[in-house]
DNA sequence: GCTTAATGGTTGCTTTTGTAACTAACAAGC
DNA sequence: GCTTGTTAGTTACAAAAGCAACCATTAAGC
């Protein structure tokens, strides 16, 4: 990442991100795809509320920074796959609580178990400082 | 990245690439696209020919992963937009030859040194030793 | 040379995303 | 309690991506 010239694409680091986002997601997205038909926005809204527990659309707009048509479309879609449960607050009819069914929390325990395998794949050859080193990097980057 | 449980997805390093290609790529993507127009495709095809010569579509299909109807319907765009050339090979008459004209060489000059000062700005804050390494880590997990 | 296969690139159609406008419910000001 | 503004979420339409079938050209087998 040195400012020598000519600027090249591999000092980029939106690219070398985009390339590297992009390789290692398809590779999974195939897996939950061919498993269990989910879109990637499906995946990330299962995976949140496995993971989180029960949150509203916007909570999960919030934290997976998810526009809020494309969560609602996730949610009606695993709503559809009787993945999760929608329940309107009581004391605020415009918002829903979202919650996994059984079958939801099954998926997601097993997709979850895909991802740290795939995880460990991935990062298998870095050193273990290294690979703190990634996550600090990558956090700060994304401004997580 | 440790295997302590439960897996969470700030471990999951596709989850923390996506988030961080996904900032950073949409803050310079309204920069280009404010400027000159140009769709994500069209800007690496662009930055592909302004940075290393010469290059058939399917040279840019693999050099930049990109598949190669994306690669078509860029190449189409900038040469409505007469940022390119397109000569028919003599020798392979299937394959043509694409090269930026001046008005698309002066738009990658422009938005080389934009990109330029925007990865400076965005590794600002990093220690030299860890420009490095995000740089070798990342072209590692990308499969550079 | 003629058939068959492979390659470079384009086009058409479907799925997904992005954007903006919209409904419903709530909150605030007065 | 009635306007005025917000917020949660949906929907409709437009733009873009993905996929498969498709020419045109070249290469290979015989």
């Amino acid at each position: 990442m040195s400012d020598q010239d000519p600027f090249d694409l591999l000092h980029f680091v939106p690219y070398l991100l985009n390339q590297a986002a992009e390789r290692t997601s398809r590779e999974f997205e195939a897996l939950y795809k061919a498993k269990y038909k989910l879109l990637r926005t499906e995946w990330r809204v299962l995976f949140h509320l496995g993971r989180y527990g029960e949150l509203t659309a916007s909570d999960i707009c919030a934290r997976a920074r998810l526009h809020k048509t494309k969560v609602s479309r996730a949610v009606h879609a695993l709503h559809v796959k009787r993945y999760i449960t929608r329940t309107t607050l009581p004391d605020d009819r415009r918002q829903e609580m979202l919650a996994l069914t059984r079958a939801g929390a099954a998926t997601f325990q097993d997709l979850a178990a895909e991802a740290e395998r795939f995880n460990a794949a991935l990062i298998a050859d870095f050193a273990p400082a290294d690979r703190q080193k990634l996550q600090q990097l990558l956090t700060q980057l994304a401004k997580l």
